[in-house]
DNA sequence: GGAGCATGACCTCACCACAT
DNA sequence: ATGTGGTGAGGTCATGCTCC
């Protein structure tokens, strides 16, 4: 029986193959072709004339195989019997970070506009400087971080303003494409230019062709922007923009005030359509930008600047630290958790993933497939969002209060059976919080803190040495020692009031 | 996956001047 | 009163490496 093809079995040149099995050296048999095997079996004395079935030198060698492979499985068997195995480490032994441990630390935030908690570690990174930025700022495709960005400002504006009310799509004519081809002007400009007079036009309020006031408002226009340069028929960039605007009229003002802010544009056509759900202004631009959460592969066309803005007023506030405590066994606490959320509700990410990617897979005319799956997915993404935790290696986040404090309360080693989505805790795993870690408990300071002690080392032992230097050497010593301490202290005082006023 | 880090490029904002 | 555009001050973004 073979199951597998046997390797190094030689085509061409066999007289090269020297693999040792059973005292037989393969490179030997296999020189003999079938016609010199023949051959050997028709000597005149041998009772049997050629057999009918000969043992053709692929079977030898098949043989020489099967029976090596059986020795080394035997040899292998013994070797074990004789040799006991290492007990192996099952269970990997808990990671608990001391208390008191610099650079480290539990970091607890909320987003107030989501009502999420988030728990995370936060170690003080290597002190490596960033690369030097200079020269012309060019992108080729939209930045993660970017995407992002423009996905929390759309989840924002949903949550927090009632979404985003009309879709924009502005192009530019063949004057204005010159202009961004001979670097006369950038894509960006020109937006900050017309999104400068809409904000004016939105606060200050218009007046209709038909004499009618529209009063501004008090707040800023909300807006969301990103560029696209995908390439024409001819090859040629094409640029375009996208837009989501916070802005909506009444219907018998629309024509007016479209045609007025497409004379604000003035590079092309400014195409505006009210968005009919507000809730889904994000899959609108998801779906104008379907790269947008399809990796990084591939330029999406040059763009000199920025390739996004959002407007202050549609920005996502950022996360606010409501509590750093020590670091303690959160890590491992986290870790736990993550693997506890991927064991229980694992079949279901990979359901969700499956579906997504089958979803991009089927051509946009199966109507009745794509509706099919986008069923399942919504079934499938609702019952997760249900879910008050969402996690990955390094951080937990906590829908709602309620969900905080049963984690928190958990983590600390409540004595209460945790709720499905949480895993066993063991007593030693119990979360100490302990002393909030302060600016002192960096490497910063730590790291200050050593040269200094330094220094003082140097001068002291050079005072021993007195005798070998002269005064003048030994008085700027001195000097240097006491410049490295005010300098210490003083950076010392401005890095504290940076981190905790 | 997310965030800190430093920096240049370029944008946004508030305000002002001037035209209609 | 409204529209338009200029200006300086201050704000935002992208970038690559690193860590967990």
């Amino acid at each position: 029986m073979r199951s597998k093809p046997l390797p190094n079995i030689p085509n061409e040149k066999p007289a090269n193959v020297r693999a040792f099995c059973g005292g037989v050296v393969i490179g030997q048999l296999v020189k003999l072709t079938r016609a010199q095997s023949e051959a050997r079996h028709e000597v005149p004395h041998r009772l049997v004339k050629a057999p009918k079935s000969p043992t053709t030198p692929e079977r030898q060698l098949e043989r020489a195989f099967a029976r090596h492979q059986f020795l080394f499985e035997s040899e292998k068997l013994r070797h074990c019997a004789s040799v006991p195995l290492q007990p192996l480490e099952v269970e990997p032994k808990p990671v608990i970070t001391p208390k008191g441990q610099t650079g480290c630390a539990t970091v607890i935030q909320y987003r107030e506009w989501s009502d999420e908690w988030r728990i995370r570690t936060q170690v003080e990174t290597a002190n490596n400087l960033p690369p030097q930025v200079d020269g012309e700022r060019i992108t080729e495709t939209l930045s993660q971080r970017g995407a992002k960005k423009i996905a929390e400002s759309c989840e924002y504006m949903s949550l927090k303003k009632g979404g985003f009310k009309t879709f924009v799509t502005g192009t530019f004519n063949e004057a204005a494409r010159a202009r961004i081809a001979a670097n006369e002007t950038t894509i960006q400009r020109e937006l900050s230019r017309c999104m400068d007079a809409m904000q004016k036009m939105y606060q200050r309020g218009w007046t209709t062709d038909k004499g009618e006031r529209v009063p501004g408002h008090t707040e800023g226009l909300s807006y969301c922007w990103v560029v696209e340069v995908p390439k024409n028929e001819q090859g040629e960039d094409n640029p375009h923009i996208h837009m989501l605007l916070g802005w909506a009229v009444p219907f018998a003002q629309f024509t007016n005030w479209a045609s007025r802010i497409e004379g604000i544009w003035g590079n092309g056509y400014f195409h505006m359509e009210k968005i009919k759900d507000c809730r889904c202004a994000g899959a609108y631009m998801a779906k104008a930008l379907g790269y947008m959460t399809k990796g990084q592969e591939g330029s999406q066309g040059k763009v000199r600047g920025n390739r996004y803005g959002i407007s202050e007023p549609a920005r996502a506030p950022d996360w606010v630290t409501v509590g750093k405590k020590q670091l303690h066994a959160m890590g491992q606490i986290i870790a736990d958790v993550y693997d506890h959320i991927t064991q229980k509700y694992g079949a279901d990410y990979r359901e969700r993933k499956q579906l997504n990617k089958r979803l991009d897979e089927t051509p946009k005319t199966a109507k009745a497939t794509r509706y099919q799956i986008g069923k399942r997915l919504q079934a499938v993404r609702d019952k997760l969002s249900s879910l008050p935790i969402r996690c990955n290696k390094y951080q937990v986040i906590l829908k709602g209060e309620s969900a905080q404090r049963t984690f928190l309360s958990w983590a600390l080693g409540d004595s209460n059976k945790p709720p499905e989505w949480l895993p066993e805790l063991p007593s030693e795993l119990a979360w100490e919080p302990a002393n909030t870690p302060e600016a002192k408990d960096g490497h910063y300071w730590r790291n200050l803190e050593k040269a200094y002690q330094h220094r003082k080392r140097q001068f002291q032992e050079l005072k021993r040495q007195r005798h070998a230097v002269t005064d003048e050497v030994c008085s700027w010593m001195v000097e240097q020692a006491e410049r490295f301490k005010d300098a210490a202290c003083s950076a010392w005082e401005e890095y504290a009031y940076l981190e905790f006023t």
